[in-house]
DNA sequence: AATTGGTCCAACCGCCCGAAG
DNA sequence: GCTTCGGGCGGTTGGACCAAT
């Protein structure tokens, strides 16, 4: 018994690099006429002489419906900006949220375009925090990012949590394979990534309304007194688009249960701060030190923002 | 005109994970 | 429990292109 992967092809003999235009029609032609089922066997019925992954990528990258390319407007920059912020190099989760856009167009733009632009601003392009020795930020702007870091993994760690909970029980990767003569499938979207959801809900509802948002077993809640975050400064943004979810929930017990406010009524607070118990990070903040931070963070994530907004390409600031 | 260096991006590679047997 | 398979993901690479010298 062989240990270990076999390789998804034999490699003898199959043709790598740029896909010629007679190759992508034969592909379009195949997966148009019998979906695509099994990649691996795929290139053989279609005639091609690529390895079944090679394939699966051409598909998915460049001749799959409804593929956007070339220039990404300002406001997807942004939205690919603050998606950084919250996800980090996670580029199939963001390419969700940017409809018609893939994973490997976001992840190559970030790194030719949007990383430089940060850079010169002052901006490190990983933590999206000020650079030492920047005048962009400040110390007490810096310890203010720390702390919006810690509720930040503190979130991601739940959403952790709760997605490897549904995913098990409602994500088949065949869910969304390609039906003959179908039209091509949703872009799948990890049930984590209705944080985006929820962190837009959670910071934009008015502040009289105690507002109850989703995530997870603890869930979170805006406080009255917070009413914005870094991240959901431009969260109207119309190429922004967060996909409803059937995950939200009440209480475990109905997991599924489609939800088409996507709030979830019943979140934990902590019972001295009041405050949602998502933010661990800020227990030990009062309400009006939080309020002050996330305050800071708003003009440090506007400053950003602006500044993309008012330097064009090619000026000093890019 | 030739060379060099930088940029961009399509495609590949290796790893990982879940499903199936 | 284990192995194998299929597919997804993120990091990296190679070559085309372009501007500067």
């Amino acid at each position: 018994m062989r240990m270990g992967r076999s390789p998804c092809c034999e490699k003898v003999g199959l043709k790598k690099g740029p896909w010629t235009p007679e190759e992508d029609k034969q592909l379009l032609a195949y997966i148009e006429q019998y979906g695509y089922g099994s990649w691996r066997d795929l290139p053989a019925k279609a005639g091609l002489q690529r390895c079944g992954k090679s394939c699966r990528l051409r598909w998915s990258n460049y001749l799959r419906p409804g593929i956007k390319r070339g220039n990404f407007s300002l406001q997807e920059e942004q939205s690919i900006i603050q998606l950084h912020a919250l996800l980090g190099n996670r580029w199939s989760a963001i390419a969700s949220h940017l409809p018609k856009r893939t994973d490997n167009e976001i992840k190559n733009y970030w790194n030719t375009h949007l990383k430089k632009k940060l850079s010169k601003m002052g901006i490190d392009p990983m933590t999206h925090r000020p650079k030492i020795n920047s005048s962009f930020g400040s110390a007490a702007n810096l310890s203010h990012m720390a702390q919006w870091e810690i509720a930040r993994l503190e979130a991601e760690a739940r959403l952790v949590r709760h997605s490897k909970f549904i995913s098990s029980s409602l994500i088949s990767p065949h869910h969304f394979r390609l039906p003959t003569n179908n039209p091509p499938p949703p872009p799948q979207v990890p049930p984590s990534l209705d944080v985006l959801k929820a962190w837009q809900e959670m910071w934009t509802k008015p502040p009289r309304t105690r507002v109850s948002s989703l995530v997870d077993d603890g869930a979170f809640v805006s406080n009255a007194t917070l009413h914005q975050s870094p991240t959901s400064l431009n969260f109207s943004d119309q190429n922004l688009c967060f996909m409803e979810t059937p995950y939200v929930r009440e209480s475990t017990s109905n997991i599924g249960n489609p939800n088409p406010t996507g709030i979830i009524p019943h979140v934990a607070l902590d019972p001295l701060s009041e405050l949602p118990t998502f933010i661990h990070g800020f227990s030990e903040l009062s309400p009006e030190t939080l309020t002050g931070y996330l305050d800071d963070n708003s003009r440090y994530w506007n400053s950003i923002l602006n500044n993309l907004v008012v330097s064009p390409v090619g000026s000093p600031v890019f």
